[in-house]
RNA sequence: GGGCCGGUAGAUCAGCGGAAGAUCGCCCGCCUUGCACGCGGGAGGCCGCGGGUUCAAAUCCCGCCCGGUCCA
């Protein structure tokens, strides 16, 4: 799609003698300066053309394009600002950053922040999971980490930068001046681009049939279909860095240009075998067409391929398909390298998830190849390539390698029991059905590739359908997420912000407002000390009182500036003037435990790793919690490490600094650390920093030094997601509470056992053995019994029915196995038809009885002969043919029944 | 954040309302020059924790803890 004629005619264009034409392939218009051009010049209406050329003067490796790029727009002056890493920590709307234009959005697009410079380039490391089944395919256009290269202009009302005409022209010269790119080969294709909340027309710029770079002009905000416009007009210009490179050597893929220094070394850890130059020169300029799409099958668009170049299907199965592997598995590892070090840990949710996918979908394509033990290795050789121009990369070497090496090793168990689970419903001799494939994947994560593999080794056949991942999103789809009860709703739009005393005198407890109004249980003030819930600290509670009156403020909220109070009682009429009391006690206690999460959010980035980041919180008067990602359990050494450093720190008595510092600075200063809490939507943003260990942004209500934290007592650890560690501890007189209750324990323990505390361990352990032994005693000598009570009841006279001999017996034992044994024994190797009821009458009275073969035989089923005794005693029961049970309520009638047991069957 | 699956012997799992099982591993015999195999015997279980239903719960229901997995 693209828009009217008119948002692309510029005089750019038509003073540098360019004409608009329409693609006879895809029908799309486009600039060029060859009137006779009738193709747009985009893969795949052309083929590639510049594989085995160099269209450019020299040929660039990735690092040069990138400076080429930098240092064009750089002296065109625009300033070069650093790359941001890959996750997104500055919003909260998307995990990855996919552009370079995410690290300016919202809040510089939308005019909330200034830009850190105007204008601006970057070359920025993106990554986008979107193409993830193309890579490889497609020889290197696609990628799941590339870099794009940035100038963007933003464009105020009443500060415009620049825009469409000389975004073009830079582009023109960059390509034809610096570059020496022929300009006849170069075309402009009209486009529309979206994405994010905004849109806006584009140019797409292509060369040999390689789109080189995008130059957005993004101007509306999206609202469904409709497009408004948008107060500051961004251009937001994207260029493929490897892209230029690959163009410039003219290597059959993408990868070769990529990885050219790296590619020995990565040969020596998997051995592919290169197809013969002259079969890639073939094959490479068509591999545009090898895109998966719905309506296209991968097996029909490689014929489609196998037919413009000319090269057989199978060749191009046996020889192509390994090194498309070999390529994908170079770009995710590349991928996981800068998603791990920018502090991802895999897990089960949000990018933690993205990365365990990326990192076993690796595995599972060196696994194709037979080097799935290499996986670590490749990822070290990216490590170390790309440290060089992101030198986090260098500084996270051991901290990734080892978070992968985990997953890995997770990932390994996860196969070996799925295959082992495989091989069980195989061998179980039926089918595979689709339905067990899915559960199979589902369940377990194994591929329906991995199920057939299994199953054909131990020769079952197994089908796999077509469209086996479309039905696994169906049965997704029909999951409706339900959603989170709703918050206090209050419509506040026409009352006017409150006054946020709390942050002028942070450690005072009594004002004095004024009402602006009461409604729907909240009472709205002027201004207010109360603290509204938010970053995790819980609401401020207190009392109002006035004029003779008062009322409880059991919570503080705030929706959007304004402050609401919820109370209970008699509320201030509107317009009243007021007390205000804060809950001193409870603040102080809320504020030391917001202390010390900040505290521990420093702590456990030393002592787990810089990838221990926050992933939420919360600050109670009686507890904090703090949910940090890290790939392992918590060890008990390692809760005891953090709580000695973290309580280390309080003792330091460290001053706690507060202050606004303007947004682009303080994130120079302290980098994206400051975002453990999410997203801060503002120019200014309050900073809590505790000098040289912690500097978060943060709302929240601090103490002035460490030491005031008192005490942190780590109480609880739980593993809420996989790869995230759940911490609980409390701080103060808090924390001395919870000691004092678990020595209360203790007390109670060590009274019972009269022991020392320090005994306590050993004498449970010596009576855990004691009772095992003591069991495994009276086991033997209840056996023994029931040998010795078998012989004494068979001498005594037996009841006779209907051929059926019939022993009673009452028991004071009421261990259970002692009686069944009993009545099994009484009547087993019989061999004429003999039944057992064997009674105990103590405590719970229950009757066991058990017929011999010969007795069900004959009718007698000794679950029903129970079911009818105890429901003739006024209980219930039943049970096997052999074996019956049940309960006796009527416990005077049982000798009854014992004695004249015939009467009741 | 949502969905699904699971927690039983040291390991892998079966049993899914009526007496806790299999295979491998472990221990002791036999066989063998020795090892492996083979044969015979044996030890090893709060059936994740807590409630509930039931005459009776490893089994059914609820909550919690622990693990796995898919999706956004």
């Amino acid at each position: 799609m693209a828009l009217h004629e008119e948002h692309y005619r510029l005089s750019f264009f038509l003073e540098n003698g360019f004409v608009r034409r329409r693609c006879r392939v895809c029908g799309e218009f486009f600039w060029t300066l060859d009137a006779e051009r009738e193709v747009c010049g985009e893969s795949p209406c052309v083929p590639y053309g510049f594989v085995d050329k160099t269209p450019t003067r020299e040929r660039l490796s990735v690092r040069e394009a990138r400076s080429r790029f930098l240092t064009f727009f750089k002296e065109r002056s625009h300033e070069v600002i650093n790359p941001y890493p890959v996750v997104a920590r500055w919003r909260t709307d998307l995990y990855l950053v996919h552009a370079s234009i995410i690290d300016f959005q919202p809040w510089v697009t939308n005019g909330i922040a200034p830009p850190p410079a105007n204008p601006l380039v970057i070359s920025q490391p993106c990554i986008r999971m979107v193409d993830i089944d193309k890579v490889g395919l497609t020889f290197g256009r696609h990628l799941t980490i590339f870099e794009m290269g940035g100038h963007h202009a933003f464009n105020y009302p009443d500060k415009p930068i620049y825009w469409k005409e000389e975004t073009t022209a830079y582009c023109h010269e960059f390509m034809t001046k610096t570059l020496g790119v022929d300009p006849i080969s170069i075309t402009y294709k009209e486009a529309f681009w979206s994405g994010g909340g905004n849109a806006g027309p584009c140019l797409e710029v292509i060369s040999h049939g390689l789109e080189l770079a995008t130059l957005v002009f993004m101007q509306y905000k999206t609202d469904g279909e409709e497009l408004e416009e948008t107060p500051i007009k961004t251009v937001d210009t994207g260029y493929g860095i490897e892209r230029y490179a690959w163009f410039s050597q003219g290597t059959p893929s993408c990868f070769d240009a990529i990885y050219g220094d790296l590619y020995p070394k990565v040969l020596k850890l998997i051995p592919v075998e290169r197809p013969e130059e002259e079969l890639l020169r073939r094959y490479s300029p068509h591999t545009a067409l090898v895109t998966p799409k719905k309506e296209m099958p991968i097996a029909e668009a490689r014929r489609l391929v196998s037919k413009a170049s000319g090269i057989p299907l199978d060749e191009i199965e046996k020889k192509i398909i390994p090194l498309e592997r070999l390529y994908a598995a170079l770009d995710f590892t590349k991928a996981i390298a800068f998603i791990i070090s920018a502090g991802v840990v895999p897990s089960n949710v949000k990018a933690g998830y993205l990365a365990r996918l990326l990192i076993r979908k690796t595995y599972r394509l060196l696994r194709a190849l037979g080097s799935e033990d290499k996986l670590l290795d490749l990822l070290d050789l990216q490590l170390v390539y790309w440290s060089y121009d992101f030198p986090t990369l260098g500084e996270m070497r051991d901290e990734v390698l080892d978070i992968v090496g985990h997953e890995v090793e997770k990932f390994r168990e996860t196969l070996a029991k799925g295959i082992e689970a495989v091989e069980r419903e195989v061998k179980g001799g039926k089918p595979i059905s689709t339905e067990t494939l899915i559960r199979f994947y589902d369940e377990r994560g194994i591929t329906p590739d991995i199920v057939a593999e299994v199953a054909e080794r131990h020769g079952a056949k197994v089908s796999i359908p077509e469209d086996f991942f479309e039905q696994v999103a169906a049965r997704h789809l029909t999951e409706q997420p339900q959603r989170q009860e709703e918050k206090t709703r209050i419509d506040v739009s026409n009352y006017p912000a409150t006054r946020k005393l709390y942050y002028e005198q942070p450690y005072s407890y009594v004002f004095k407002a004024k009402v602006i109004a009461v409604i729907d249980g909240h009472i709205i003030l002027d201004q207010t000390l109360f603290y509204p819930e938010g970053g995790g600290q819980v609401g401020d509670t207190g009392a109002l009182t006035y004029n003779g009156g008062e009322c409880r403020i059991i919570d503080t909220q705030i929706v959007g500036d304004v402050i609401i109070h919820r109370y209970q009682g008699n509320p201030p009429p509107a317009g009243a003037e007021v007390e205000g009391i804060v809950d001193r006690e409870r603040r102080l206690s809320i504020s030391r435990h917001h202390t010390a999460t900040h505290i521990m959010i420093g702590t456990v980035r030393r002592v787990l790793g810089k990838h221990a980041w926050q992933a939420g919180a919360k600050k109670e008067p009686d507890k904090a919690r703090l949910d940090i990602y890290h790939h392992r359990r918590l060890t008990p050494e390692d809760i005891r490490r953090i709580e000695k450093t973290a309580n280390e720190i309080v003792a330091k008595r460290l001053p706690v600094r507060i202050s606004w510092q303007d947004r682009n600075e303080a994130e120079r200063i302290h980098g994206f650390f400051l975002y453990q809490g999410g997203e801060v939507p503002s120019a200014q943003i309050r900073v809590v920093e505790i000098q040289g260990w912690d500097a978060e942004a943060c709302g929240g209500i601090h103490c002035e030094n460490t030491e005031d934290v008192g005490l942190i007592k780590i109480i609880r650890n739980e593993r809420i997601q996989d790869g995230v560690e759940r911490l609980i501890f409390s701080v103060g007189p808090a924390a001395l509470q919870h000691i004092q209750q678990s020595e209360k324990i203790l007390e109670e323990a060590s009274g019972i056992l009269s022991s020392q505390h320090q005994e306590l361990p050993k004498k449970v352990a010596e009576l855990e053995n004691e009772v095992k032994e003591l069991r495994k005693t009276l086991r033997r000598i209840l056996d023994k019994m029931v040998e010795a009570r078998v012989s004494e009841v068979r001498k005594s006279p037996a009841h006779r029915k209907n051929g059926l001999t019939i022993y009673t017996a009452q028991e004071e034992i009421t261990d259970q196995e002692y009686l069944i044994k009993l009545a099994a024994g009484l009547v087993e190797d019989t061999e004429a038809p003999a039944l057992s009821i064997v009674a105990t009458s103590g405590e719970g009275a229950r009757i066991i009885c058990y017929a011999n073969q010969k007795a069900i035989e004959l009718g007698y089923k000794a679950g029903e002969v129970a079911s009818k005794l105890c429901r003739a005693l006024g209980g219930g029961g039943g049970g096997k043919p052999n074996l019956g049970q049940g309960a006796v309520q009527d416990r005077d009638k049982l000798a009854t029944v014992l004695s004249n047991p015939e009467k009741f069957i």
